[in-house]
DNA sequence: CTGAAAGCGCTTACAG
DNA sequence: CTGAAAGCGCTTACAG
């Protein structure tokens, strides 16, 4: 391993100062021909290779974007961190990925710690609401699918998806549901369930009146496996005939919780999901639930981290519903049916 | 934002020099009590807090530590990062993370990227074999999992794992059996592969033979879906009574393809994986497995790359059999003892 | 034990 | 358009 060439060594080789060097690299500024063409030689002659920290020190600024999810084991996280690693690839920029294990203390020292490294930007998908909080940073932070302080939020639009989940699920005739709820304190949690609730109290007023429950629970597996347990164990009559869950592990817990039960989906009872994760297309049946445009998310968010000057405003992103086997008609309308013949 | 302090404002408020700063940040070197005190004096009511980039610049080495995986959506490999990241940060370092796609040149290009910040060290959990491959890297490199090049390889003793597979289905009096194997090109592929033939080749040296079948597939739901379709379909007496998965993935997949077909699981089929990913205790039935030790692995693979000087040697670490509800007693052993009645 | 000074590899006004 | 020089914020021999 013999030392690493610097600027110096190809404007040596090259015959010119390091500034030209330097112009050349950046490509910026106009340099003659002639000596371009020699510099890039001696580049590739020596195999020479700008050193990043060097640069960064004396220009303040690298090519790293800063990521922080609560989760990287959450399958939504995952999706989302691909998505910024790809969206930020093609701006020629690098990933700095920090899980905060929902703990707001790491996020926090998560996000000093890329400023000491003095990254472009820092993209956050919060653990939980930490309201109020809007520091002056050096550089951009945006907020992505969860709200972090006072930064600008990049999501998918939860409330309009939220009801699309509603509006099938009432076409389909359910007349009893259960709402299963995100952590109150997520904003995506609140925009979900209220973009659920409305869309549901509206049907009450225009067309047939829906019971509703509401049951909080973290967005992971085990919330929803356990909140579905227990409705379920109720007598049937006391039971919801759709269960919409506001994430799809939620969703992917009460399933299994419906098959130990004994209790067939989609013919007994729907169940609706919320992100569309790789997963929902693999449970058995097959997840409804609602597409988060994670690459168009990511691309969003690097974008405005990387704007100048910076987006300042939220952007939000349509989701769209997903329809498959988890859901079905409502089974009260069958009886009736059934019934009548 | 006013300027961050840097040593030099911090020396001037304490009254020493610089040199002093620094030596009392390092920690290392003997300085008076009284000069250390007026240095953290000054240190904390300037909320000064070092510049790392200077520092890589000057000492040519980070708190960084490089990894890069073939596909953090893939579920393991996300454990295995979130692993490596507490690991990193146990041991004082920051993670990089970078994603290859399975792609060999996009991991070379990550290799560079990170060498390129000068990290402290690089772990990769290789895409696929890159045999020969061994440049003299400035900064050690430890393939996780899958080997990476010629570089040592700290993963699961795939083969013995595996074996405790083919121990386990031939004690349950499977006698015939396919095996769904990883891709041939990675090292996991083929020594789980070798491990769990040559077991069971032993078995049918000592004891009754077995009629092993073996398709190769790639490790994801979709390859283990589709061979277990094809498998599946075939007369009953032309069907394995066991499908042995060289991931829990492939094994998912697997399951998916029997209830299509109103295969029952166990009592018809077992079906065994790999990796105990956390999907593994979720789907129905749940998925026997083997359980990689992750967190010790990322720890090892840490303490490997900062060890000095950095381990050179290859670390296997024990997988363990995790029983579930996917594998059970051999259907033809049932008719058998029905048929004596 | 401490200070003055050099230097890590770049970029960028400043002259010319 | 190009070169000489300063300087980004540190660390670390080198004297004393």
């Amino acid at each position: 391993m013999s030392k690493m060439p610097t600027v110096k060594d190809v404007a040596e080789y090259a015959g010119v100062s390091v500034g030209t060097v330097s112009r050349v690299l950046s490509g910026e500024t106009a340099v003659k021909p002639i000596l371009r063409e020699k510099v890039n030689g001696a580049i590739s002659a020596l195999g020479y290779r700008p050193n990043v920290t060097a640069r960064a020190l004396r220009t303040n600024r690298t090519n790293v974007i800063g990521l922080i999810v609560p989760d990287i084991t959450n399958p939504f996280f995952a999706q989302l961190a691909a998505s910024v690693e790809r969206a930020s690839l093609e701006c020629g920029h690098s990933l700095m990925l920090a899980s905060s294990h929902d703990d707001r203390e790491a996020e926090q020292s998560h996000v000093m710690a890329f400023l000491d490294r003095s990254v472009r930007g820092i993209i956050v998908v919060a653990s939980s609401d930490s309201p109020g909080l809007h520091f002056e940073a050096p550089v951009p932070i945006i907020s992505l699918d969860r709200r972090f302080g006072a930064f600008p939020l990049v999501s998918t639009n939860h409330a309009q998806a939220a009801a699309l989940i509603a509006d099938h699920l009432y076409g389909l005739g359910h007349r009893r549901i259960t709402y299963i709820a995100g952590p109150a304190n997520t904003e995506a949690g609140r925009m979900r369930q209220e973009g659920f609730v409305s869309k549901i109290a509206r049907f009450g007023k225009i067309g047939e009146p829906v019971e509703l429950e509401i049951v909080h629970g973290k967005f992971d597996y085990d919330s929803g496996e356990r909140i579905a347990r227990e409705l379920l164990s109720r007598p049937t009559l006391g039971r919801p005939t759709a269960i919409a869950a506001a994430s799809d592990q939620q969703a992917i817990g009460a399933l299994r919780a419906a098959r130990d039960l004994k209790i067939d989906v989609p013919r007994k009872l729907s169940v609706t999901g919320f992100d569309d994760i790789s997963l929902a297309n693999l449970v058995v049946p097959r997840l409804t639930t609602i597409r988060q445009p994670a690459d168009m998310l990511a691309r969003r968010a690097v974008g405005l981290l990387l704007d100048e000057p910076p987006g300042s405003g939220d952007e939000m992103v349509d989701g769209s519903l997903i329809v498959r086997g988890s859901s079905g008609p409502c089974p009260q309308l069958k009886t009736v049916v059934s019934h009548t013949n």
